[in-house]
Order: structure tokens, then sequence, then C-alpha cells
RNA sequence: CGGGGUGUAGCGCAGCUUGGUUAGCGCGUUUGACUGGGGGUCAAAAGGUCGGCGGUUCGAAUCCGCCCACCCCGACCA
């Protein structure tokens, strides 16, 4: 006897009536989401809580499926698989702060002992704690090590049935490096990572795009999102149909836009309203009559910096349209500080700051203040703003008249860039071309993290040159019970879902009219035996119920292939073959050319 | 965490305002018959701590109080 080492993987063949699928007609009033409800419809997943489910064996195939191609694409980038614990020592998470900064999002379990113990949310800390443990020599790296597991968030509101959870599955990789560039590099595994991601993905079936994110602490193109496409999705991306240019609203840059001279003459003499309890611009708005486009939106941030914690604060202000988002990102590059934060009202209000009703005068007004001001609200005309008194509010405000000199020191205003981009802005990528928007639902997110991690568990080695180093990393992440979900959010009609052939939990369904019938059964069972022999997984719905309930249910699982043995077609020789993605009844395909057929249809 | 809402059979709902037979209806389930290519028809049946605890009352699904769970909008979301 020889032993074998195949390749080739041989179907599996299950009988409905011997594995659980409970279908519905309706689906529970409380599941809104398209895939909450056609997961919950079509028998895949049931909720035992809020963002916990049970994954019935038709959810289990898809997500075995999803996984399988991760763990082959990441295989394949070099990476290796371990699988660490989900209960984890708080301790740990004391070590990186992260008990206090992910604050309730971690959940706590209490042992026998009153020892508190987390749930991991992501594995950062122990992935560094057995790396600092495992690994003492710079000639052992680089490294890229990932699992797929149940991860835990204790989300605020969990929603939208498995895109939003409490417990989930993900998979979540980290690289370790002695540095950024070459080989070996941060950098290159970063690349892999990218490249492994798309093969994922485009692997699944699924319509994505691979977005810039927001930037880690190493700056640059340093974190992506890959977003499957869905109009149902909760994020919005912005793309330029011209370059390709695609990254979601905190990231995206936009190109130069007009800005004002300063020059422009006063509408009218500077007029003091009284605005009281008005905290929104749109109240204030609607109560002065002046439209959110033709407001000054001003917010107070602070230079973070940690440089020296003695100095004085640095203030700064930034300004944008009422209608617009500033974005701390970008009043962070604006102001060449390190590290912004939201001005903390108490210590604004002592410096001088009317927070809630602040001009751009106040850079005048208060000392060390830095004015930076969004391009699009630069310009003359009309402008309302706060009156730096508490609630009070100013019309005709005129930037030379009311900020005066300090318009031209460069050192005190700048003007720029702070604001969310939004559709219609000009690409930063193609002159001429605009941005649109798309939605999307966030399903990887490759992040260069640095040294974070490293610094804050000691984790340093010495490098060629015998100096401590601290060990530079990157993490990768796929959700994979989410991508299931995206999917459904992406592929479905009125009917049910619509699997790719990748994620199908079974690629076939063989619809039997007569299960009861000897030679029909026969006919299926001699069939998915040749399906399975090929590769091809095979769901027999030998169920004794009418029709029309096995057609409406075959739609309602939505694997790709379903064929029809029934007494009309059998009498012509051959067997009714239909495509999820087609209408009608299908064609007749003779028998002993079914298998081919599928493989064919299958791709 | 703020706002709104819902808990009655596996699922979808009515009943509650104005307390009073044995708590109903549709779907589903079980049994039988007929039927047999897109959720069929007839007959019979099973299935309920009315979210929980306490209170008011001769009597509570119904009124009152407290608690719990879940959903939606917002805030939040490495």
């Amino acid at each position: 006897m020889t032993a074998t080492i195949s390749n080739r993987r041989r179907g599996d063949v299950q009988r409905w009536s011997r594995t659980l699928i409970p279908t519905a007609r309706e689906a529970p009033a409380d599941a809104t989401t398209i895939s909450h409800r056609l997961l919950v419809r079509a028998g895949y997943i049931r909720a035992l809580g809020a963002g916990i489910y049970d994954y019935l064996p038709l959810a289990h195939r898809v997500i075995r499926k999803v996984a399988d191609i991760v763990r082959q694409e990441m295989n394949a980038a070099g990476a290796s698989e371990l699988l660490l614990p989900a209960l984890l020592p708080i301790e740990l998470y004391k070590e990186t702060k992260r008990d206090v900064d992910y604050g309730p999002l971690l959940f706590r379990v209490e042992d026998r002992k009153s020892a508190i113990a987390a749930l991991g949310p992501t594995h950062e800390e122990p992935i560094t704690e057995l790396m600092r443990a495992a690994v003492t020599s710079y000639k052992a790296l680089p490294l890229n090590l990932y699992q797929i597991q149940t991860k835990f968030r204790d989300e605020a509101r969990p929603r939208a049935g498995l895109l939003r959870c409490r417990e989930f599955l993900m998979k979540d990789a980290y690289s370790f490096h002695m540095h950024v560039e070459g080989a070996g590099g941060l950098n290159e595994a970063y690349d892999a990572m990218y490249r492994a991601y798309t093969n994922v993905f485009t692997r699944c079936g699924l319509d994505f795009t691979a977005v810039e994110a927001e930037s880690g602490p190493i700056g640059g193109s340093a974190s992506h999102e890959f977003m499957v496409n869905a109009d149902s999705g909760e994020d919005t991306i912005l793309r330029c149909p011209e370059s390709g240019y695609a990254a979601n609203v905190e990231k995206c840059e936009t190109g130069e836009r007009p800005r004002g001279a300063f020059t422009e003459p006063p509408t009218g003499d500077l007029a003091e309203v009284h605005t009281p309890g008005m905290p929104t611009i749109d109240e204030v708005g609607k109560f002065m009559k002046v439209k959110p486009d033709r407001m000054l939106k001003t917010i107070v941030f602070q230079d973070a910096s940690d440089a020296a914690p003695d100095a004085p604060a640095r203030w700064i202000v930034a300004v944008v349209r009422g209608d617009h988002d500033v974005n701390e990102g970008k009043v962070k590059t604006l102001s060449g500080a390190t590290k912004v934060a939201l001005a903390d009202p108490a210590a604004a209000k002592a410096a001088g700051f009317a927070v809630g009703y602040v001009s751009p005068r106040v850079v005048s007004a208060v000392p060390n203040t830095l004015l930076l001001i969004d391009a699009d609200a630069s310009h003359g005309g009309f402008w309302a703003s706060g009156a730096d008194k508490p609630d009070h509010h100013v019309k005709h405000f005129n930037w030379r008249r009311e900020v005066g000199s300090a318009l031209d020191d460069a050192g005190r205003v700048r003007v720029g860039d702070l604001r969310n981009a939004i559709v219609g802005d000009p690409s930063p990528r193609a002159p001429g071309a605009t941005l649109v928007a798309q939605r999307g639902i966030e399903v990887g997110h490759i992040f260069k993290l640095g040294d974070k991690y490293s610094q804050a568990m000691g984790f340093l080695i010495p490098d060629e040159t015998q100096q401590r180093r601290p060990v530079i990393m990157g993490c990768y992440g796929i959700g994979v019970s989410r991508t299931m979900a995206a999917c459904v959010e992406q592929r479905h009609d009125d009917a049910g879902i619509r699997w790719p052939a990748p994620l199908a939990p079974y690629h076939v369904e063989i619809v039997l009219m007569k299960p009861e019938d000897e030679q029909h059964m026969s006919v299926a069972t001699t069939l998915a035996d040749a399906l399975a022999d090929a590769g091809i997984d095979v769901l027999i719905d030998d169920r004794p119920e009418r029709p029309g309930v096995k057609f409406n249910d075959a739609d309602l699982i939505g694997l790709p292939i379903r064929l029809t043995i029934g007494a009309k077609a059998l009498e012509q020789g051959g067997i009714e073959a239909k495509r999820r993605d087609d209408s009608g009844k299908g064609e007749i395909v003779p028998t002993d050319k079914v298998v081919a057929w599928c493989v064919e249809q299958l791709g």
C-alpha cells in the first residue's frame, strides 16, 4: 500500500433532510438589514442575544470557505498560522494602557479568584507578549503570524446582524521587523499583505475597492481599508474616476480649491445677535435665518505633542464652513504639530475662548493661538460667526476688518485643506476630475503599527550593531463573518441570496420533484457522486415538500446552480439545469453532460 | 450614553385604552385524505411561566411600581 497525499478535494454531498436548514417565509421583526433578514430566513444564522449569533451548517460552510481562501493566501504570502487564547489576563492590556483606552469596548470576565480577564478584541498584546519571550535575535525576523479566531467587543450598539457584532470571527495577522524599508522590512510585508488581500477578495468573487485610510504613526499611505461595494454599506468612500484614487472620508485629500484674498469688502456693519441656548449650527442658522454654508464653524484644538509638558498650551483654532466637517488629521498636517486634540473645554474657557461661540478674532485675543482657515471658509461675502461671548453670534463677519494684519503672518494664520472631502471636490490626483461617492462595508484593514506595542511592552532586541531597538510591527485584519454578510448585501435579489461560487456553502442543489421515486433518487445520488468527484459540493433537496416550496427555498439559500430531477426532463434523457442568476426554468442538459455543464458554469 | 419603540405559541401579529368565560388569528408543526413544476385543498390535533418580580383587586395579558431583554435613530466604532 502506498500512502498518497492528494491535493484534489472531493466535494461534499449532503441531504437537506439530514442537516439543519430552517428556512422561514418571514424574517424576525427585529431584523432590518438585508443580509440579516436573508441569512435568518434562509436558515444560515439565528440571533442568540444582542450581537451574538448561532452559525448553522450552511453559514459554517460559507465561513469555512472564506477562511480557507484567507489561509491559502496568507500562507502563500509567507505567513504562519497559530492560535492565541481568546481569554486574556487583563494585566496584558494594562501594559499598553488599552484597558483604559479601549474602555468599555473591552469585554471583561471575573474568575473564581476575582481576577479579571479580558476577552480579546484584537491580539496585539498577546502576540507581542509571545514574541517578546520567544524571539531574542534579529536573525529570527521578519515574521508574519496570523490566526483565525473569535473576537469580542462590547459594542455600544450592536446592529445590522453580522455586520456589527459583539462576537465575530476575524483573521488577524501581525508582522515583525527590525526596519521599515528594504528586504525583510515592514513595507515589504505590508505590500505583500496588500496583494494577498486583493487576491483574497478577488477569489471570494466580491466587488471591492481598496481605499487609503487614516495614516498610522509612520505616515504616508500607511493604512488601507478593503471595502465591499454595496449601496447599503455604512461607510462612505470617495473615489476619483480618472486616476483610481480612493480613500475613506477621514483620509481623503482634495485637489487645490480656490481661496479668498482677504481683500473683499464687508457686506455690512458687524451686527451682534442674541442666540440663547443654541449649541448647534443648524439651530443658530435657523434662528438667525442664515444658511449653514454662510456660517463659520470655529473649533478649538490644542497642540498635544508631548515634547514639553510644562510649556504653555499652544492653541490651534480651525475654521471651516458651517456645512462642512473639520478633519483632525488635516488640522494636524496644516498646523505642523505632531499631535493635536480637541481642546479641553474647561482649559479653553480659562484661556479666554468662549467655547461654542468662538470667532476667528481670537487669534489676536488669546496668546499662543494659530488660526487655520479652510479654503472654502476664506472667501469674502456674507459670513455669520460666533461673537466670542456666550449666547451671541455676529453677522457680516469680514476677514480683513475682523482679523486684520494677522492674516498676513504665516506664523499666525494659514489657509489650506482642513475639512473632510465631499462629493464634487476636485480630485487630488487628476486635474479637472471630481470626486464621486460610493458606499461600502469594511471587510479588511491593513496597518503599519510601528513600535507602539513593542515600546509599551518592552519588545526590544539587538540589531546587527548590537543596539537594542524596538521591533517594528504591522497588523492586518479580515472580518471573516462580516465578509459573509457583506457578500449577501452585495449579491441578492428579491428571492434570496446569490452566492458567488467560491463562497457558496454548496455549489449545486439537486431538487428532487419526487424524492419517494426510487429511480429519481437513484439518478440524484449517482449524479451527486459524479459531481463530488469533480470537486463540487452538492446539496440534495430530498424533502417531501411541494415544488413551489422547494424552488422558493432554492432561490432563498442561493446556491449557484440548481438541478431539477423530474419526470418530464428524465423522459427527454436529461436534467433541468439552471443558474441562480438566470430567471425562468433553465435548460434541459443530457444526464451524461451535467457534470461538465456544472464545472463550466462554476468556472 | 441621549432620544424613540417593542416584549403574548417556532415566525408574523390581534387582544391591553374601559380588569371578568377555557387568551385568539395567519404561517409553520403533527396525523389522515386528496393533490402534485413556483409556498395547494379539506379534516383533525398538538403547542402559551402573556419578558421577570412585586403591588392594587373578589379577580390582572390588561391598572401601578421596579427590574430585565431586544430593536431603531444619534453619539461611538483599533
